[in-house]
DNA sequence: CTGTTAGCGCTTTCAT
DNA sequence: ATGAAAGCGCTAACAG
């Protein structure tokens, strides 16, 4: 099959005019007589006439294109929030080419690679749990295209960022576990890498302080967020010899893998152990005993992550002072606490 | 912030040789003296260079781009399935622009529009409950661009395919709860227009007739696939004279929902009503009971559709039969029949 | 092995 | 209101 494109010059042949003239009245400009102009537009639509946009893209070095590279879309959290970034890139106009680095670091910065050679406008992003080296990212600023960092951020880098109250949120949660009950309460978390989990933990710890309870060393673990790990750390947990009357999780799926096997052992959720997850995820409602957890306005921030990005795009700016916007997130009680 | 870019150009000049070579030397071709291309490369590497897709597609006249549609990802299924889409169409040098039209006609229409402004050189798609009329798609046919339908496929247009075993999958389900002991099995099914629908509803007629247990026009209801409805069917069923004793679901989600709903009126499930889903999302394994389902290889599909978007792409097809390939399926059983 | 030339399809001056 | 011409960055002939 060999592609046939009807192109400017095809309308102005048939129609015994300049090309010029062609371009003008298709893409609205003014000065174009009204009968020309539907003539064009008459014929251009039968013709299927389709613009090109290597040429476009060639004389105005610009894509109308916006890039994301979330570290993966197997849950529900990164394509929720790929899709408030498609409703705000296509409200003003542009498209997204979305791809997941399958939380691997090469891939993270192969995605980039592709980004670039799709010459996207700007360049949306949380990094893999893996991602210390930030090399790729920062080529896409040498060159001038605008990044905006989501969810999980760099902190090395000055553009801007779309959070969520993470500190209040985990806080909220701790606190909401003592006003239950609860005094030894675990924090399951993921790498220390990412700002994301120290912010959770700093929530964790400081309701712990204000309710004057002691910070135990032990009931802290971080791991690297693969799923299948976490019954290694809910096992060493529930063995501790001062077993934990609840855990606070990093994440809706490690809350979710953890009630699972918490009830394998017969014990009781949330008499025995209370589990509280992060993110309001699909599942966590599902999931019996049903998910407490801190909700997050997922399409929300992929909607405020474009606008940020469009906010660089558009304005000319030299000195632009990369807002870091911090979304609200709210505690949701159900049955597991 | 405005974009520079490195050109072949800038290199070309700065090492005082052509254009053309220092293109070559970049593009591997073989007749290019040893020296001048690491010159050429290691120029290029410092200076950060990177290739104008534009300028390249506008010669070519391929993006090296495929598009890909889906009706909506809010669930597992088509993350799962882009992502094996996105694998092969990688290994292949293929890049893939994502869109989803969120189950609205209009939407898929102006995303298909988008794939066709962005060149793609070819398109995977699966269409949404509503869509009836293809014109929208037939035009990629008309310009050459071949297409590979998946999933939720169109029959009117002889294009490859690639589905899965859905009346074998359907057939073993109901065959399974006859096996149970059921006799009264109830389907609830998606939209009579999705060929995917008809099919799997002919698997389960054809069980129902192999084990002569009459077909009951009143046990099988189709509906749109909107989440918040499957409430209206399920009381249905629960409020008949005689209440089904097994219920077999379109898909997974349906199948989840109808569990929480029947759950919720005490009667028990599998003893009073058994419940069958067909995908095996991830949700599935979480809900209690466990939800019996009809497994699909779904990364595989995506896999399989851009392997048959690939073959027609690179092959100079004119009569191309169009393949249909029909992935296999397998039942879970679980605890919920 | 390397350079020259001529476009790909479009927009954008600059004329008229 | 329209046309003519130049060129975006690259590659593919055709020469040497």
């Amino acid at each position: 099959m060999k592609k046939h494109q009807t192109t400017i010059i095809d309308i102005a042949k048939e129609l015994g005019i300049s090309k010029s003239t062609v371009s003008r009245a298709l893409t609205g400009h003014p000065s174009v007589h009204e009968q020309t102009r539907d003539k064009v537009l008459q014929l251009a639509n039968e013709l299927e006439y389709q613009r090109n946009m290597f040429s476009i893209g060639l004389m105005k070095r610009a894509s109308r294109t916006l890039g994301i590279i979330v570290p993966e879309f197997s849950r529900s959290f990164f394509p929720q929030l790929i899709i408030g970034a498609q409703e705000r890139a296509k409200e003003a106009g542009y498209n997204l080419i979305i791809s997941q680095s399958d939380e691997s670091y090469e891939t993270e910065v192969s995605n980039a690679r592709v980004m670039l050679a799709h010459q996207v406008d700007g360049l949306l992003i949380s990094i893999t749990r893996e991602t210390n080296n930030f090399d790729h990212l920062k080529l896409f600023q040498r060159k001038g295209i605008p990044i905006v960092f989501f969810n999980r951020v760099c902190d090395e880098m000055i553009v801007p960022k779309v959070i969520v109250e993470d500190y209040e949120g985990a806080f909220a949660a701790v606190e909401h576990l003592i006003a239950r009950g609860k005094r030894k309460i675990a924090h399951l978390s993921g790498p220390e890498s990412l700002s994301i989990c120290k912010r959770r933990k700093a929530g964790y710890t400081a309701a712990l302080a204000k309710h004057n309870i002691a910070f135990d060393e032990d009931l802290v673990v971080h791991y690297d967020l693969a799923i299948n790990k976490v019954k290694f750390y809910i096992n060493y947990f529930l063995n501790l010899k001062e077993r934990p009357d609840a855990i606070f999780c990093i994440n809706d799926p490690t809350a979710i893998e953890a009630i699972q096997l918490i009830k394998k052992t017969g014990l009781a959720i949330p008499g025995d152990i209370a589990v509280i997850g992060f993110s309001n995820d699909f599942a966590s409602s599902i999931i019996e005993p049903a998910l407490t957890t801190v909700e997050q306005p997922i399409k929300e921030m992929g909607r405020t992550a474009t606008q940020l990005l469009l906010d660089q795009i558009d304005r000319d700016v030299a000195n632009w002072k990369a807002p870091t916007v911090v979304l609200k997130t709210q505690l949701i009680v159900r049955d597991s606490s």
